[in-house]
DNA sequence: TATAATTTGCGAATCATTGGCAGAACCATG
DNA sequence: CATGGTTCTGCCAATGATTCGCAAATTATA
């Protein structure tokens, strides 16, 4: 019990999300498989979305309509900068952030066990 | 015309925004009400934390089950530190925030014009 | 091919949030 | 303290993304 199937919608959602670098909603990534002509239900696309997520293959944020985006990235440590322009999004490491822990415990006395971060701008291409 | 009219409702549903210093949603402000013996609608609700957000005198996140929450918080720029345990919100400095600047001009050729930081742990009363 | 476990598609249900509108509240003016 | 124009509020229906339930299809294994 609770194995896993390699499966063809699962295939073809996760070939989206590698092609494209920004955040998608699941009703983007259902139109890209109409348009690749797949025959993958909107409920799967939800259902593969919130599993990439959950494997810690996909990352996912609320944009600015309240819709639910994912987008494909590293496992290691790292924040998220989105291109305004294209939507392209480069993954952003994070060794500054001591820096906020330590400010926190000195002047708050709050102690730190995860934080989120975005960054918002343009691009290098966009620029 | 565009005036604006200081109204009952609005004045209790900042009152407990202000007594409570951390997120909240539509809801709860709205059972808070009703125990304070307020009769506002949940409508109005919804229109004054929107409208609070839009004036900068309330900060608004989307928590863990996808609703929108806000807390009154100060217009210049922070972030803020939320307590796993009380849900306490702690207003942030970010000056750190100029490595990051740098580091995403130097390495990624991304130029920043916003950022969002959150941050999670356990407040000084709660450790 | 036979079998059991897992996944999918479909449609219905959920539920926070928004919209429309008639009446109530607000406030400046006389 | 009346009047009148503007702004708010309450009610309730509509919206729309996401989730659920379940039978049928797919996958893995032998
Ligand atoms: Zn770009
Ligand atoms: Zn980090
Ligand atoms: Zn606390
Ligand atoms: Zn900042």
């Amino acid at each position: 019990m609770c194995a896993e199937y390699a499966t063809r919608p699962r295939e073809q959602i996760a070939q989206i999300l590698r092609s494209e670098r920004r955040y998608l909603s699941a009703a983007e990534v259902f139109q890209a498989l109409q348009r690749a002509r797949a025959r993958v239900s909107l409920s799967t696309v939800y259902r593969t979305l919130d599993r990439l997520r959950a494997k810690g293959e996909a990352s996912s944020r609320i944009d600015e309509q309240g819709e639910a985006t994912y987008v494909i990235c590293t496992t290691s440590h790292h924040h998220h900068a989105i291109c305004r322009v294209c939507g392209h999004v480069e993954e952003v490491a994070c060794d500054p952030m001591e820096r906020f822990t330590e400010a926190l415990k000195a002047y708050h006395g709050f102690e730190l066990d995860a934080h989120a971060m975005e960054f918002f701008g343009r691009c290098a291409r966009c620029r």
